[in-house]
DNA sequence: CTGAAAGCGCTTACAG
DNA sequence: CTGAAAGCGCTTACAG
């Protein structure tokens, strides 16, 4: 009798069974190669045994395959998974994996990648923008690898366009012509800044699709006669209520004819804390203040006033990468599209 | 010269180098095994070559251990990756596993256990009532296993104190004596049901923890001389927005007099949702409607009116998991704290 | 301080 | 239809 201790293996049973460790092994993956009855023996043992099938870990060695993906976060697990882009995204990434019996690791990117497990995966899919631009160098290179609203040198990636997505809701909202519009961005500066920008530099088109989506409200502000410039500018260094609630009670204790009457959000996280502070002291919306936000997520929308924002499928864009990343689909890059959703928050 | 294309592997290394693969082992994992200026010649090398250090395929067949451990979702990926309690446990997991090198597998549970990936993992955190109870059997035995909200026969689980929570929060909103409360249930019934509940028989306190909270409620309840059996029930299958809304609608919809004026709900999803629908639809909150969450998420808070309701630290539930399951703390059963907050949705 | 050898559990061409 | 054998990449006692 094996100790009931010890990990059973394909050669225990092999060896109870008087087979070789071929056919026991071909029970589990390729039942056209023994007989159905011999097949059955060998799982019934297997069952009566406890035996679960054969170990991942000499399969993966073996195969070279181990049927999981890793998604290697730019922002901390703890930020991304609270932050209800990013859980869309990795919805749409397990629901592919899943459906295609992978399964999903979680690799996070601060302080170096954690390659111990990372040589683990088959493939790689890195959301958004890395620490260190270097750091995919440490991911193998021979496995298949893409990024999601960002470019890595000579890698598919999966965008949406957020010049266009920016342009198209600026102009919507600058519709009813405000007197003091400002924007709110995140994450956009060179170095970190949580509060008014006014000299500071910014990241690059390349660097930040923040920075992307900025360029797209300039250039609406510029065909309403707004000299872009002279916008204010506020910058958020994490989307989360806590850190966007000073920033934001900054701009709306302004004196009233300095506090903007239209703020122009890089997110709905920002959009929904504007809102929440707006309501607290008292201003009404949209008539005191119209606001616009950016991502679609569901708290902006089962809310009154719902948000008016551009919704980005971040589910199909995790769909997308998972496909590309499992060879179902070209591994080429794709801009999805977006959607103007128009709420009361700027009608 | 290697092939750019094949892989590089400590033998190469070696051979390149004359030296055993016992030293370009200890290289990477056992400084102290060689002369710095060795190890100084292998480590340059393989920077050199490309080779990113020992791969975890051999490495955890050798050693038997992957440093990942898995996370298995009783609830579909989609909707715990969507759902803020489960985000932020898997965000406290998350933390302690990554402080402590290793890394987060996410299982989904339904359609069977992924066998293949899930025998890789050092252990399993099972979250959740398994929706097959004889499921967690197809996990390794040998292996760390808990379970956490449920408890897995001989294993160590962690869980809150439903029942005593239940009862502060009932005891607070009955100290403002209502004419019609009614409770809206999560999940609590034997067949599926999303409405009213008259005669469907319920979970038992052992299959459910939210069975455990309507014991709570009804025990403040007939303290305050209610008949709990005389209360109305409705029941939601789904914590989300939309699966809620209906049920809700329902609710809301009745006649002034017989439409409820606290609302005992399970959930801050239902009673956001509650509370969305209520000001649609011109109730004054709380003077027409009290309302009570559980959970105490981010969302019930950062908002007026607050939810009054119940804030579980899920965050610490998944610090505590990891913890136990990496054998940093003891694996033994632990029942964490909660906290009454008096938001003005139940003052 | 360094190396030769065994073996973790598995799958796969190949031979019979 | 079945089995003997090789080898995936690694680490670890052990010998020198």
């Amino acid at each position: 009798m094996t100790p009931p201790n010890r990990r059973i293996t394909i050669k225990d049973l092999a060896a109870r069974l008087a087979v070789s460790t071929a056919t026991v092994s071909n029970a589990f993956n390729r039942p056209d190669q023994l007989s159905p009855a011999l097949r059955d023996r060998i799982l019934g043992e297997a069952r009566a045994v406890g035996y679960l099938g054969p170990d991942a870990r000499g399969r993966s060695l073996r195969t070279g395959r181990s049927r999981i993906i890793a998604v290697v976060l730019a922002d901390s697990l703890t930020y991304s998974l609270n932050d209800a882009v990013a859980s869309e995204f990795l919805a749409g990434v397990a629901e592919v994996l899943d459906a295609h019996g992978h399964t999903l690791l979680l690799l996070p990117s601060r302080g170096g990648l954690r390659l111990e497990s990372a040589s683990m995966a088959d493939g790689f899919i890195v959301y958004g923008l890395l620490p260190d631009p270097e750091m995919h160098q440490q991911l193998p290179s021979q496995r298949p690898l893409m990024s999601v609203d960002f470019d890595l040198a000579g890698q598919a990636s999966v965008h949406i366009d957020n010049h266009a997505a920016c342009l198209t809701i600026a102009r919507h909202a600058l519709r009813h012509r405000p007197s003091r519009p400002a924007i709110i961005n995140l994450r956009s500066t060179l170095e970190p800044c949580n509060g008014r920008v006014i000299d500071q530099p910014l990241l690059s088109e390349s660097q930040t699709i923040t920075r992307v989506r900025l360029t797209g409200f300039h250039e609406a502000l510029s065909e309403h006669h707004f000299v872009p410039d002279e916008v204010p500018m506020w910058n958020i260094e994490e989307n989360t209520f806590d850190v966007c609630a000073p920033v934001i009670a900054e701009i709306l204790d302004l004196p009233d004819d300095e506090r903007p009457d239209l703020l122009l959000c890089m997110s709905d996280r920002i959009a929904l804390t504007v809102l929440t502070l707006a309501e607290q002291r008292g201003l009404r919306i949209p008539e005191d203040l119209r606001i616009t936000g950016f991502d679609g997520i569901a708290e902006g929308q089962y809310r009154a006033p719902r948000l008016t924002t551009v919704r980005q499928d971040s589910v199909e864009k995790g769909r997308v990468a998972a496909s590309m990343i499992l060879g179902l689909t070209p591994r080429e890059s794709r801009l999805l599209k977006t959607e103007l959703i128009v709420g009361e928050t700027a009608p």
